[in-house]
DNA sequence: AATCATGTCAACCGCATCGGA
DNA sequence: TTCCGATGCGGTTGACATGAT
């Protein structure tokens, strides 16, 4: 899309109706939108498109605008911080990029987009020898209610779980049996959390956070385990998957979560959430991945 | 130096939503 | 209530950059 004289070629149509120019912006048309937009503030975009003398449609002027001349933005390579804050949010909002922009200022949804797709994902493959979809649910938490006390666990955990239990591990999005249900991401693309926190909208908590007594003992195991790991922290031989459970424990996502999933009572839907509450503490959120 | 593979990112596309007629 | 245009969003594309061979 870097030629677009070679594609839609631009200028006036042969029938004297003026074509809409695509693909890259010239300097020259960054100008006027530039001058058009600090002079007349945002409006309808047609109108700015047609008001400027621009042959583009309104959608790629807001485009443009938005992406690349909007002057508050924040030009250059995400500071480590930032970083860490879309991982975070992420696992929270999953590919919610325009929500995830909102809570960084400077930054448009589609840097965060691109940044998400090559950096962070190709980053998160590379950091284990686990399989590629595994991992890119590596974010993701999956929270059980068990008789009263929540706990949490990585997916990929619960995934090696659900390959002794269930048939069907290939395809989590609902899984049912006679002591549990869950509902999970189907691609493995976006992180538990995420799709509690919005893409089921609708669905009552308790059926996203059930009882999973048959694995009870396996889930005391993955306790001890976290308990163990944490007191072995300085261990340089860890393991990537202690690594893994020993983070869980600093999560306060999951504090927060038990105000909801801790009381049977309550029946709010997912939707209702309070996730500016998730979001309050970002320097808690566990850094399961290692990034070397 | 040439070729190939992979990464980056600007921009497009299609769809969903919203508000006004 | 329906229609339609505007807007916003996320997924995808593909040209260009860069590194590896």
């Amino acid at each position: 899309m870097r030629k677009p004289e070679k594609k839609n070629g631009g200028g006036n149509g042969k029938n004297g109706d003026v074509k809409l120019r695509k693909g890259l912006w010239s300097p020259e048309e960054d100008e006027k939108l530039m001058r058009y937009m600090l002079s007349n503030g945002q409006g309808c975009w047609s109108d700015v498109a047609r008001n400027a003398g621009l042959q583009r449609c309104g959608k790629s002027c807001r485009l443009r605008w938005i992406n690349y001349l909007r002057p508050d933005l924040k030009r250059g390579a995400f500071s480590p911080q930032e970083e860490e804050l879309i991982i975070h949010l992420h696992s929270l909002l999953g590919n919610r990029w325009s929500q995830i922009a909102a809570r960084l200022p400077g930054r448009t949804d589609n840097e965060i987009k691109n940044f998400w797709n090559s950096t962070i994902k190709k980053r998160l493959r590379t950091s284990s020898s686990e399989p590629k979809e595994v991992m890119e649910a590596g974010g993701g938490l999956i929270f059980l209610q068990e008789q009263g006390i929540n706990h949490s666990m990585p997916l990929m955990y619960m995934e090696s779980l659900l390959s002794s239990s269930s048939s069907s591990t290939s395809s989590l999005q609902h899984i049912d049996g006679p002591n549990y249900q869950m509902v999970l991401d189907p691609k493995l693309e976006i992180p538990f959390m995420a799709q509690a926190a919005g893409n089921f909208e609708g669905i009552e908590r308790d059926q996203l956070f059930v009882p999973l007594p048959q694995l009870e003992s396996t889930i005391n195991s993955f306790i001890e385990e976290n308990a163990k790991a944490e007191n072995t922290t300085s261990d340089s031989n860890i393991s990537s998957d202690n690594v893994l459970f020993n983070n869980i424990n600093s999560f306060s996502v999951t504090d927060n979560l038990n105000n909801y999933v801790g009381n049977p009572e309550e029946t709010k839907t997912v939707g209702e959430w309070d996730l500016e509450e998730l979001l309050k503490d970002v320097s808690n959120f566990p850094s399961f991945i290692d990034f070397q």
